[in-house]
DNA sequence: AATCATGTAACAATAAAAGTATCATGAATT
DNA sequence: AATTCATGATACTTTTATTGTTACATGATT
Protein backbone atom coordinates (compact mmCIF):
# COMPACT_ATOMS: atom_id res chain seq x y z
CA UNK A 1 0.00 0.00 0.00
CA UNK A 2 1.44 3.47 -0.20
CA UNK A 3 1.08 5.55 2.01
CA UNK A 4 -2.31 7.10 3.93
CA UNK A 5 -1.86 10.61 3.25
CA UNK A 6 -5.09 11.00 4.28
CA UNK A 7 -5.06 13.09 7.56
CA UNK A 8 -2.32 15.17 6.20
CA UNK A 9 -4.30 16.30 2.69
CA UNK A 10 -7.79 17.21 5.38
CA UNK A 11 -5.29 19.53 7.24
CA UNK A 12 -3.77 20.88 4.98
CA UNK A 13 -7.43 21.85 2.80
CA UNK A 14 -8.58 22.71 6.74
CA UNK A 15 -5.90 25.39 7.04
CA UNK A 16 -6.75 26.34 3.45
CA UNK A 17 -10.83 26.55 3.82
CA UNK A 18 -9.70 28.36 7.55
CA UNK A 19 -8.14 31.28 5.97
CA UNK A 20 -10.48 31.43 2.59
CA UNK A 21 -14.22 33.45 2.42
CA UNK A 22 -16.81 31.27 1.19
CA UNK A 23 -16.51 27.62 0.45
CA UNK A 24 -14.71 26.15 -1.92
CA UNK A 25 -15.19 23.28 -4.63
CA UNK A 26 -13.89 19.95 -4.66
CA UNK A 27 -11.94 21.30 -8.11
CA UNK A 28 -10.29 23.90 -6.66
CA UNK A 29 -9.03 21.51 -3.61
CA UNK A 30 -7.92 18.86 -6.18
CA UNK A 31 -5.88 21.34 -7.47
CA UNK A 32 -3.85 22.60 -4.26
CA UNK A 33 -3.86 18.84 -3.33
CA UNK A 34 -2.87 17.69 -7.06
CA UNK A 35 -5.53 15.08 -7.10
CA UNK A 36 -8.88 14.49 -8.00
CA UNK A 37 -11.91 15.94 -7.48
CA UNK A 38 -13.41 12.35 -6.61
CA UNK A 39 -10.62 11.79 -4.27
CA UNK A 40 -11.48 15.16 -2.73
CA UNK A 41 -15.29 14.42 -2.16
CA UNK A 42 -14.66 10.68 -0.89
CA UNK A 43 -12.35 12.07 1.85
CA UNK A 44 -14.09 15.08 2.82
CA UNK A 45 -17.20 12.98 3.06
CA UNK A 46 -15.94 11.79 6.35
CA UNK A 47 -15.22 15.28 7.88
CA UNK A 48 -19.18 16.14 6.67
CA UNK A 49 -20.25 13.08 8.08
CA UNK A 50 -18.17 13.99 11.58
CA UNK A 51 -19.72 17.01 11.35
CA UNK A 52 -16.64 19.04 10.83
CA UNK A 53 -17.33 20.59 7.07
CA UNK A 54 -20.79 21.10 5.29
CA UNK A 55 -20.90 21.16 1.36
CA UNK A 56 -23.35 22.73 -0.62
CA UNK A 57 -24.53 21.82 -4.40
CA UNK A 58 -25.04 23.75 -7.45
CA UNK A 59 -23.80 27.40 -8.42
CA UNK A 60 -21.42 29.01 -5.58
CA UNK A 61 -21.14 25.54 -4.02
CA UNK A 62 -18.68 23.69 -2.20
CA UNK A 63 -16.88 23.06 1.31
CA UNK A 64 -17.04 25.28 4.18
CA UNK A 65 -16.14 24.91 7.78
CA UNK A 66 -18.73 24.01 10.16
CA UNK A 67 -16.82 23.75 13.19
CA UNK A 68 -15.08 25.53 15.51
CA UNK A 69 -10.87 24.81 14.66
CA UNK A 70 -9.98 25.41 18.33
CA UNK A 71 -11.98 22.64 19.46
CA UNK A 72 -10.97 20.17 16.44
CA UNK A 73 -7.80 18.24 17.12
CA UNK A 74 -5.43 16.55 14.39
CA UNK A 75 -6.93 13.23 16.62
CA UNK A 76 -10.81 14.24 15.59
CA UNK A 77 -9.54 14.63 11.60
CA UNK A 78 -7.51 11.07 12.21
CA UNK A 79 -10.46 9.30 13.08
CA UNK A 80 -13.14 11.58 10.97
CA UNK A 81 -11.49 10.05 7.37
CA UNK A 82 -11.65 6.22 8.59
CA UNK A 83 -9.21 6.02 11.68
CA UNK A 84 -7.27 4.24 9.65
CA UNK A 85 -4.71 1.38 11.06
CA UNK A 86 -1.72 3.06 12.14
CA UNK A 87 1.03 0.28 12.09
CA UNK A 88 2.21 -1.50 8.95
CA UNK A 89 3.56 -4.10 11.02
CA UNK A 90 1.40 -6.90 12.87
CA UNK A 91 1.17 -9.77 14.48
CA UNK A 92 1.01 -13.41 12.56
CA UNK A 93 -1.79 -15.50 13.54
CA UNK A 94 -0.68 -19.11 11.82
CA UNK A 95 -1.07 -21.04 15.26
CA UNK A 96 -3.08 -19.57 17.91
CA UNK A 97 -3.02 -22.16 20.14
CA UNK A 98 1.03 -22.28 20.42
CA UNK A 99 2.12 -20.64 23.18
CA UNK A 100 5.20 -19.45 22.09
CA UNK A 101 2.92 -17.46 18.92
CA UNK A 102 1.40 -15.91 22.11
CA UNK A 103 3.81 -14.72 24.14
CA UNK A 104 5.59 -13.27 20.67
CA UNK A 105 2.12 -11.58 20.02
CA UNK A 106 1.38 -10.06 23.46
CA UNK A 107 4.57 -8.55 23.57
CA UNK A 108 4.84 -7.04 20.21
CA UNK A 109 1.17 -5.88 20.87
CA UNK A 110 1.79 -4.29 24.25
CA UNK A 111 4.73 -2.00 22.32
CA UNK A 112 2.05 -1.22 19.51
CA UNK A 113 -0.60 -0.38 21.60
CA UNK A 114 1.66 2.06 24.05
CA UNK A 115 3.31 3.66 20.63
CA UNK A 116 -0.64 4.14 19.51
CA UNK A 117 -1.72 5.46 22.59
CA UNK A 118 1.24 7.74 22.59
CA UNK A 119 0.18 9.10 19.44
CA UNK A 120 -3.55 9.61 19.79
CA UNK A 121 -2.58 11.42 23.13
CA UNK A 122 -0.48 14.13 20.65
CA UNK A 123 -2.61 14.19 18.28
CA UNK A 124 -5.24 14.46 20.59
CA UNK A 125 -3.70 17.59 22.01
CA UNK A 126 -3.25 19.69 18.63
CA UNK A 127 -5.72 21.34 17.29
CA UNK A 128 -6.70 22.85 13.97
CA UNK A 129 -6.33 26.37 15.31
CA UNK A 130 -3.03 25.69 16.29
CA UNK A 131 -1.74 24.72 13.25
CA UNK A 132 -3.28 28.05 11.88
CA UNK A 133 -1.34 30.27 14.37
CA UNK A 134 2.24 28.02 13.47
CA UNK A 135 1.11 29.02 10.18
CA UNK A 136 0.56 32.21 11.20
CA UNK A 137 4.07 32.58 12.86
CA UNK A 138 6.21 30.82 9.97
CA UNK A 139 4.81 33.72 7.53
CA UNK A 140 5.77 36.28 9.76
CA UNK A 141 8.69 34.67 10.15
CA UNK A 142 9.08 35.29 6.28
CA UNK A 143 8.50 38.95 6.14
CA UNK B 1 -0.97 -4.08 2.01
CA UNK B 2 -1.43 -6.90 4.60
CA UNK B 3 0.04 -6.92 7.62
CA UNK B 4 3.92 -6.97 7.83
CA UNK B 5 4.35 -10.17 10.05
CA UNK B 6 8.19 -10.46 9.33
CA UNK B 7 9.09 -9.66 13.09
CA UNK B 8 6.69 -11.34 14.55
CA UNK B 9 7.31 -14.43 12.72
CA UNK B 10 11.28 -14.66 13.24
CA UNK B 11 10.67 -14.05 17.11
CA UNK B 12 8.16 -16.80 16.62
CA UNK B 13 10.78 -18.82 14.86
CA UNK B 14 13.88 -17.63 16.89
CA UNK B 15 11.98 -19.09 20.45
CA UNK B 16 11.48 -22.72 18.31
CA UNK B 17 14.78 -22.58 17.82
CA UNK B 18 15.85 -21.47 21.45
CA UNK B 19 14.46 -24.89 23.19
CA UNK B 20 15.51 -27.38 20.37
CA UNK B 21 18.67 -28.94 19.65
CA UNK B 22 20.38 -29.27 16.33
CA UNK B 23 18.95 -27.71 12.76
CA UNK B 24 15.72 -26.83 11.96
CA UNK B 25 15.07 -27.14 7.95
CA UNK B 26 12.74 -23.89 6.32
CA UNK B 27 10.34 -26.76 5.94
CA UNK B 28 9.38 -27.38 9.67
CA UNK B 29 9.89 -23.71 9.70
CA UNK B 30 7.06 -22.84 7.10
CA UNK B 31 5.10 -25.59 9.04
CA UNK B 32 5.24 -23.93 12.53
CA UNK B 33 4.24 -20.60 10.63
CA UNK B 34 1.90 -21.99 7.94
CA UNK B 35 3.47 -20.67 4.75
CA UNK B 36 6.36 -21.65 1.99
CA UNK B 37 9.80 -22.52 3.14
CA UNK B 38 10.89 -20.36 0.39
CA UNK B 39 9.29 -17.14 2.59
CA UNK B 40 10.98 -18.40 5.58
CA UNK B 41 14.30 -18.62 3.86
CA UNK B 42 13.86 -14.91 2.12
CA UNK B 43 13.15 -13.59 5.90
CA UNK B 44 15.36 -15.65 7.70
CA UNK B 45 18.14 -14.41 5.30
CA UNK B 46 18.17 -11.35 7.22
CA UNK B 47 18.69 -12.69 10.51
CA UNK B 48 21.62 -14.31 8.85
CA UNK B 49 23.11 -11.48 7.10
CA UNK B 50 23.04 -9.88 10.85
CA UNK B 51 24.93 -12.97 12.01
CA UNK B 52 21.76 -13.62 14.48
CA UNK B 53 21.62 -17.12 12.66
CA UNK B 54 23.49 -19.78 10.80
CA UNK B 55 22.40 -21.85 7.57
CA UNK B 56 23.60 -25.11 6.80
CA UNK B 57 23.07 -26.98 3.04
CA UNK B 58 22.74 -30.39 2.80
CA UNK B 59 21.73 -33.64 5.09
CA UNK B 60 21.05 -32.58 8.28
CA UNK B 61 21.34 -28.99 7.69
CA UNK B 62 19.04 -25.98 8.41
CA UNK B 63 19.01 -23.25 10.52
CA UNK B 64 20.52 -22.78 13.90
CA UNK B 65 20.84 -20.03 16.57
CA UNK B 66 24.34 -17.89 16.38
CA UNK B 67 23.87 -15.22 18.82
CA UNK B 68 23.49 -14.82 22.01
CA UNK B 69 19.01 -14.46 23.11
CA UNK B 70 20.02 -12.30 25.89
CA UNK B 71 21.98 -9.77 23.81
CA UNK B 72 19.50 -10.34 20.86
CA UNK B 73 16.40 -7.18 20.90
CA UNK B 74 13.22 -7.46 19.03
CA UNK B 75 14.46 -3.99 17.88
CA UNK B 76 17.43 -5.94 16.24
CA UNK B 77 15.31 -8.09 14.89
CA UNK B 78 12.95 -5.40 13.18
CA UNK B 79 15.89 -4.28 11.32
CA UNK B 80 17.26 -7.35 10.39
CA UNK B 81 14.16 -8.18 8.11
CA UNK B 82 13.93 -5.09 6.63
CA UNK B 83 13.31 -2.84 9.21
CA UNK B 84 10.16 -1.51 7.31
CA UNK B 85 8.35 1.26 7.44
CA UNK B 86 6.42 1.13 10.74
CA UNK B 87 3.46 3.51 9.81
CA UNK B 88 1.01 3.31 7.53
CA UNK B 89 0.03 7.32 7.54
CA UNK B 90 2.16 9.19 6.47
CA UNK B 91 2.64 12.96 4.67
CA UNK B 92 1.65 14.40 1.42
CA UNK B 93 4.19 16.32 -0.85
CA UNK B 94 1.81 17.72 -3.36
CA UNK B 95 3.19 21.05 -2.85
CA UNK B 96 6.22 21.75 -1.04
CA UNK B 97 6.26 24.96 -1.55
CA UNK B 98 3.09 26.08 -0.17
CA UNK B 99 3.74 27.03 3.64
CA UNK B 100 0.75 25.45 4.97
CA UNK B 101 1.25 21.74 3.47
CA UNK B 102 4.97 22.54 5.34
CA UNK B 103 3.08 23.27 8.57
CA UNK B 104 0.89 20.32 8.59
CA UNK B 105 3.63 17.59 7.30
CA UNK B 106 5.98 19.41 10.18
CA UNK B 107 3.26 18.84 12.81
CA UNK B 108 2.20 15.41 11.73
CA UNK B 109 6.30 14.49 11.37
CA UNK B 110 6.42 15.21 14.82
CA UNK B 111 4.33 13.33 16.28
CA UNK B 112 4.93 9.92 14.14
CA UNK B 113 8.91 10.38 14.84
CA UNK B 114 7.68 10.46 19.12
CA UNK B 115 5.82 7.07 18.50
CA UNK B 116 9.11 5.94 16.38
CA UNK B 117 11.14 6.96 18.75
CA UNK B 118 9.17 5.09 21.89
CA UNK B 119 8.71 1.52 19.78
CA UNK B 120 12.18 1.75 18.83
CA UNK B 121 13.24 2.13 22.27
CA UNK B 122 10.44 -0.42 23.75
CA UNK B 123 11.37 -3.02 21.50
CA UNK B 124 15.44 -2.55 22.07
CA UNK B 125 14.75 -2.90 25.41
CA UNK B 126 13.29 -6.80 25.40
CA UNK B 127 15.93 -9.30 24.61
CA UNK B 128 14.94 -12.52 22.88
CA UNK B 129 15.74 -14.14 26.40
CA UNK B 130 13.58 -12.37 28.19
CA UNK B 131 10.89 -13.48 25.73
CA UNK B 132 11.93 -16.81 25.94
CA UNK B 133 11.12 -16.73 30.17
CA UNK B 134 8.17 -15.18 29.49
CA UNK B 135 7.33 -18.49 27.34
CA UNK B 136 8.97 -20.60 30.22
CA UNK B 137 6.17 -18.72 32.86
CA UNK B 138 3.35 -19.00 30.75
CA UNK B 139 4.21 -23.01 30.69
CA UNK B 140 4.62 -23.05 34.66
CA UNK B 141 1.24 -21.24 35.22
CA UNK B 142 -0.78 -24.29 33.01
CA UNK B 143 1.02 -27.08 34.86
C1' DA C 1 25.88 -40.71 -7.61
C1' DA C 2 21.79 -39.73 -5.22
C1' DT C 3 19.56 -37.10 -1.87
C1' DC C 4 18.69 -33.36 0.98
C1' DA C 5 18.62 -28.55 2.11
C1' DT C 6 19.63 -23.87 1.19
C1' DG C 7 20.07 -19.85 -2.39
C1' DT C 8 18.10 -17.31 -5.94
C1' DA C 9 15.23 -15.67 -9.52
C1' DA C 10 10.82 -14.77 -11.53
C1' DC C 11 6.11 -14.19 -11.25
C1' DA C 12 1.19 -14.38 -9.31
C1' DA C 13 -1.91 -13.21 -5.34
C1' DT C 14 -3.42 -9.97 -1.99
C1' DA C 15 -4.89 -5.69 0.28
C1' DA C 16 -5.91 -0.82 0.80
C1' DA C 17 -5.34 3.88 -0.74
C1' DA C 18 -5.42 6.54 -4.65
C1' DG C 19 -6.68 7.66 -9.45
C1' DT C 20 -10.32 7.86 -13.06
C1' DA C 21 -14.66 7.84 -15.73
C1' DT C 22 -19.54 8.16 -15.62
C1' DC C 23 -24.04 9.35 -14.36
C1' DA C 24 -27.61 10.91 -11.03
C1' DT C 25 -29.21 14.71 -8.04
C1' DG C 26 -30.07 19.14 -6.59
C1' DA C 27 -29.26 24.33 -6.51
C1' DA C 28 -28.46 28.78 -8.74
C1' DT C 29 -28.47 31.49 -12.87
C1' DT C 30 -30.43 32.91 -17.19
C1' DA D 1 -38.16 26.03 -17.67
C1' DA D 2 -33.60 25.10 -19.35
C1' DT D 3 -28.90 25.35 -18.65
C1' DT D 4 -25.04 25.19 -15.83
C1' DC D 5 -22.51 24.11 -11.83
C1' DA D 6 -21.34 21.31 -8.00
C1' DT D 7 -21.85 17.42 -5.02
C1' DG D 8 -23.10 12.23 -4.44
C1' DA D 9 -22.42 7.72 -5.71
C1' DT D 10 -20.82 3.75 -8.26
C1' DA D 11 -17.64 1.01 -10.64
C1' DC D 12 -13.75 0.37 -12.24
C1' DT D 13 -8.11 0.63 -12.72
C1' DT D 14 -3.54 1.74 -10.76
C1' DT D 15 -0.14 1.51 -7.37
C1' DT D 16 3.01 -0.58 -3.92
C1' DA D 17 4.80 -3.80 -0.76
C1' DT D 18 4.26 -8.21 1.51
C1' DT D 19 3.22 -12.81 0.80
C1' DG D 20 2.66 -17.04 -1.86
C1' DT D 21 4.41 -20.17 -5.42
C1' DT D 22 7.14 -22.51 -8.98
C1' DA D 23 11.45 -23.72 -10.79
C1' DC D 24 16.17 -24.42 -10.86
C1' DA D 25 21.08 -23.95 -9.31
C1' DT D 26 24.44 -24.94 -5.60
C1' DG D 27 26.61 -27.31 -2.08
C1' DA D 28 26.91 -30.93 1.70
C1' DT D 29 26.06 -35.56 3.36
C1' DT D 30 25.25 -40.30 2.84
Amino acid sequence: MRNDSRLSRMLHVLLHMARHDGPITSEAIAAMLRTNAVVVRRTMAGLRDAGYVRSEKGHGGGWMIACDLEQLSLLDVHRAVGGPRLFVIGNEEANPDCAVEQVVNEAVEDVLSEAEALLEKRLGAISLAELSRGFDARCEGKI
